[in-house]
DNA sequence: ATTTGTGCAAATCGTTTGCATCTGA
DNA sequence: TCAGATGCAAACGATTTGCACAAAT
């Protein structure tokens, strides 16, 4: 996590003020000082994983006022807006990818460390017919890793 | 869950007594009356996914006397002894499935309701090599199912 | 007799909620 | 102005823990 934000300065290129404002609006959110700051630690610095608690810590780390229930509060709204996906890994934290197209991921138990597995590199072949008045939402693969 | 034990005999069966009493020992782990009365619902009928509240709701419903508590003890052990696997599917609750075999899994989100696809079916292929220093685990594939 | 397991209730952890206050359009 | 957003603290559900008592070897 090597984001940060400036007192004056957006963090990174990719998420200047008047895009993440729109952005935000597309989704139907105010960009409120807050969900701001939030996406800009988010959708400035590429592909990221992140928990709620990580985010929020980040944020007041950055200089940021935004409390951690409005940390929840916003992960969820981006959530709807499909500007994140939500990824059940670790059964005890939630996780939210900024990559919301479709891969899969390692993950590191020991220490809960998260990393996307480039995509187009994993087939999943053989699937039977889903059960009647089913289908398919979606197909997770998480490798689980272990240090040697 | 139609797995139901009966005052005063044994549920199936796949899990005698005597071999239940012989599997604890064989992982270390006294046969205690509460944990041969788990180990029956869980390795009598099949295979089973049990969260630690329902399989105390059904142990207590088959008039048997066990805490919550004890439960999840079991549960823990019987995953150390490598008799039951833990499953992350739901960020919420925690699953153990009593097949340790290598198979994959559907979940309906909707319904909390976990079911194993048959093992053999689905190929995982094209994994890249992992990063330095790790090496893999386990893979978990989850098929998640929505209702049409 | 010694060791291990159990049950209860309190503690903990991540997350959600109710509600008074604030803020952006 | 006023719907919508925020922050706090309390509520929550799943799980863990501390410790006195009970059961297994």
């Amino acid at each position: 996590m090597i984001t940060r934000a400036f007192p004056h300065r957006i963090p990174t290129t990719a998420g200047n003020d008047a895009a993440l404002t729109e952005r935000l609006r597309v989704a139907g959110l105010r960009p409120t000082r807050q969900r701001l700051a939030l996406a800009a630690l988010l959708f400035g610095a590429g592909d990221r994983h992140v928990t709620a608690e990580a985010l929020h810590v980040e944020a007041v780390a950055s200089g940021e006022r935004v409390s951690l229930a409005t940390v929840y509060n916003a992960l969820h709204q981006f959530r709807h807006a499909g500007l994140l996906r939500e990824l059940a890994v670790d059964g005890t934290r939630t996780y939210f990818d900024t990559n919301t197209s479709n891969h899969n991921h390692y993950f590191v138990e020991s220490d809960g460390e998260l990393m996307d597995i480039p995509s187009g590199s994993i087939r999943v072949d053989g699937l039977p017919e889903p059960p009647a008045g089913m289908k398919i939402a979606h197909i997770d693969v998480v490798v689980r890793l272990v240090k040697i």
